[in-house]
DNA sequence: ACATTTGTCGCTTGACATTTT
DNA sequence: CAAAATGTCAAGCGACAAATG
């Protein structure tokens, strides 16, 4: 028996001794699961300290460490030495984000599309397609990783972002999140950690989750993450990975420059680390910006796994993303591929092939980088920023929100008034004091006036919610 | 000091104690998977007992089981609770089965294609795509698990099989091994477990393993898995869930009467387990063997997720499969599609749509069971086999060895005779008798006098090899 | 600067279940 | 059938590390 009797201590959570039946560390996982999720304990509530618990329920504090852990690694709580353990802000909903049906009367300023009326274009490769000789072969088993004229042109696509690689180095795999899946299956075991931008893309956040592998959230300033912060936590905790947006942070916007890529990029070697480079967004920054320099994987290339997708930057229905790596990296990216694709719909490659080949995909990259313009300019008129606030041709913007709101209670009013946003906590990597941001997609609207229309409303009910 | 010196004791596997690091477990386990790796421990290696190689250590038991426990979650050996602890048959390679390149002048009946003899029908459909009035809105980033017309078909499609659902409980993605990924991560847990049977889809047992799921393997006769067997096994371990490929087994071409589909399922229903149905081979059998029945859907419409795929029946270069769960399963597999895949291909989907809808898709089966028909006729002359045994429409054959053989010599000696043949051992989902097999593909060559020849090369060399 | 609070981790203990003999 | 061999698992112990005040 407990020495003392805690029934009028301030503890925030008071499981029932009486329910739990063996083994306890389960039984009382699956309670504060269940508390949580029904939502008797709120997002952010510091749970009793272990002993503390322990000695309530009176059995060993390191009982409550398992409990405590299995819950962690459902990402309901997060744990911090020294302060305490707390409710995770994510803990009850999903942060999935996907482009679901949302009523035809809203606005879609949430999910980030890319500028969809380029694809008469894509239809018109498409058609051209149609018309090759091999058009049969394009439909058997072939070529897993993709046909070799087909990496060819993928070289050729990012040799004007700095990649410089042969064939044996590429695969072609069925958009970005597939190859993130891939490359946390190929590369990584559950409870390796990987470091991370506080706010960072919520499906990848989501998909390490699912395959329980823990995110290190890294502070950042306007030019990215922090080198000395990430070598930090390399010290601290043992991190295995890190993942990086450089072209173009998402949700943030933040372009990192030649100088901290090789500051980082220092780090990472010297710790052994395995970069993700996520480079959906070389195709607005390279050429474009002074200080863009070259990808990471230029730098590091034994330890990256370079990404880069075409959806946002020729046509996002043909699912098709290049990875680009290289030989230690291989055969275990390889296997990967085979173990969760089989192969990549030739088809869809070869589309873009032809329209990276013809040029055509330059020419619908021309016309988005003109549309993101028109759109950053109609932002910047209603929301005015400071200049050079993260990147200028971005298909989404980071709002900081002027109060202290709560993000989906937020979401859910201007849902009502008729526009979908983003609010920072469905980004958030991990535990952080929660700022508040609204993410705005500027790309998914189907024209500028109707983009307009929504930055309008939602400035306005902005205006009248936070006061 | 361990009270005795075990120097000349007959352990299979003496650790230097020396180079052991704090903490021990960890150092230990890659000791051991780096001898097993490098081929010191041959597969099958029984291990030393844990409380035997604690004593040799100097350290608790528990720590060799930790130990012991990390190996064995990577698939590299596998424990009998009073038997002991042995290094697993498939421990050092992969077991992946892909369509990578062989040379030139080898025949492959080892990864099983589907007869691509007919694709110039599905190349006639891509075009006809090219000339719908919505191609644009194919290249578009709209409903993620398919157009409401594509699910129509979808349905109308797997109605000859026996499935009644509605388009909610439809999704449509990237093939089969996708679909099984997404199964897989939606609705089951690291260290959850299985049923499969003995010999199953080899890609199925690496993709378990990666997502550290584990499965148990159940026997079975020659009208699949026996009902008491899984029974049995559900009372001893906690099965979470079932894989079955009732149509047509991979590798072993059981198929299984309706009789049998009402015994598992009454187990299935009685254990609450979730059945992962994976039916890419109802074409072969609905309607055509009298004993069809229905898929087990039908039977646990609410327990089952439902797997069909086109790639053996329609195209197997068009990643697609159909999806259909219960209500329970809807969200969970909806939020696992958008993480992992964002989206399929609407293009892939809409091609296999008309294919479906204009009756072309018929006519592809009607060809390939033509094409499987004399296959299996060329094959069963060269090898015959008691009647009724396994799929008469099987696109592979389920070779019993005369002899025990090692699979891989097996494997290596016919590549070098210009074949290429799987070994039962690529199949084996756990620890077992194993047994010897071939499976060999009847639908990968390019023409029926190609396959001839290579049956003849494999039944000759079979000769030579096995006396 | 230092003690306190709090969480982490590896190892040990002992009860138990299964298989073999 | 009982005893021995063998693996499994939950719980407890204690050293340690990080954050707080």
């Amino acid at each position: 028996m407990p020495i003392n009797s805690f029934t009028d201590y301030p503890m925030s959570w008071k499981p029932d001794r009486d329910v739990l039946k063996r083994p306890f560390y389960l039984s009382l996982a699956s309670l504060l699961e269940h508390d949580i999720i029904n939502g008797y304990l709120a997002p952010g509530t510091k749970l009793p300290p272990q002993r503390e618990l322990a000695d309530f329920l009176d059995v060993n504090f390191t009982t409550i460490t398992r409990a405590y852990k299995l819950c962690e690694l459902k990402g309901l709580i997060y744990a911090i030495t020294g302060s305490g353990t707390f409710v995770s802000p994510n803990a009850a909903r999903s942060i999935t984000i996907s482009k679901d049906r949302i009523s035809k009367e809203c606005i879609d300023l949430g999910f980030a599309e890319s500028f969809e009326q380029t694809n008469s274009i894509v239809a018109e490769a498409a058609k051209k397609v149609m018309e090759k000789s091999y058009l049969e072969q394009l439909f058997n088993y072939n070529e897993p990783t993709g046909i070799v004229h087909q990496k060819a042109a993928a070289l050729n696509w990012m040799r004007a972002f700095g990649i410089h690689a042969n064939t044996e180095h590429v695969a072609i795999v069925s958009g970005a999140l597939n190859a993130l899946t891939i490359a946390l299956l190929a590369l990584f075991e559950p409870g390796n950690r990987i470091a991370v931008d506080k706010y960072t893309y919520a499906n990848f956040i989501e998909i390490s989750k699912s395959l329980r592998v823990k995110l290190v959230p890294i502070p950042g300033d306007e030019h990215g993450m922090l080198p000395h912060e990430l070598e930090q936590q390399c010290l601290q905790w043992g991190v295995h990975g890190v993942f990086l947006m450089p072209s173009c942070g998402n949700p943030t916007t933040v372009m990192i420059p030649d100088y901290r890529k090789k500051e980082l990029a220092a780090v990472i070697r010297k710790h052994h680390l395995i970069l993700i480079e996520d480079d959906v967004h070389a195709f607005l920054s390279a050429g474009i910006t002074d200080d863009y320099g070259q990808p990471m994987y230029q730098l590091l290339p034994d330890q990256t796994v370079y990404i880069c997708s075409t959806s946002k930057s020729i046509c996002s229905g043909l699912r098709v993303a290049y990875m680009v790596f290289g030989d230690a990296f291989q055969e275990k990216i390889m296997r990967a591929i085979f173990n969760i694709n089989v192969k990549t719909s030739s088809l869809d490659a070869e589309i873009i092939t032809e329209l990276i080949l013809s040029g055509k995909a330059n020419e619908i990259v021309a016309k988005k980088k003109q549309l993101a313009q028109s759109a950053n300019l109609l932002y910047t008129e209603l929301f005015p920023q400071p200049l050079h606030t993260g990147h200028p041709l971005s298909f989404y913007r980071w709002l900081p929100l002027p109060d202290k709101v709560n993000g989906s209670q937020l979401e859910s009013y201007l849902l009502d008034k008729g526009i979908r946003v983003f609010h920072s906590d469905r980004f958030l990597s991990g535990a952080g004091t929660p700022d508040n941001y609204l993410r705005v997609a500027l790309s998914s609207t189907n024209s500028l006036e109707e983009l307009k229309r929504g930055l309008e409303i939602l400035k306005e009910n902005l205006r009248l919610y936070c006061g």
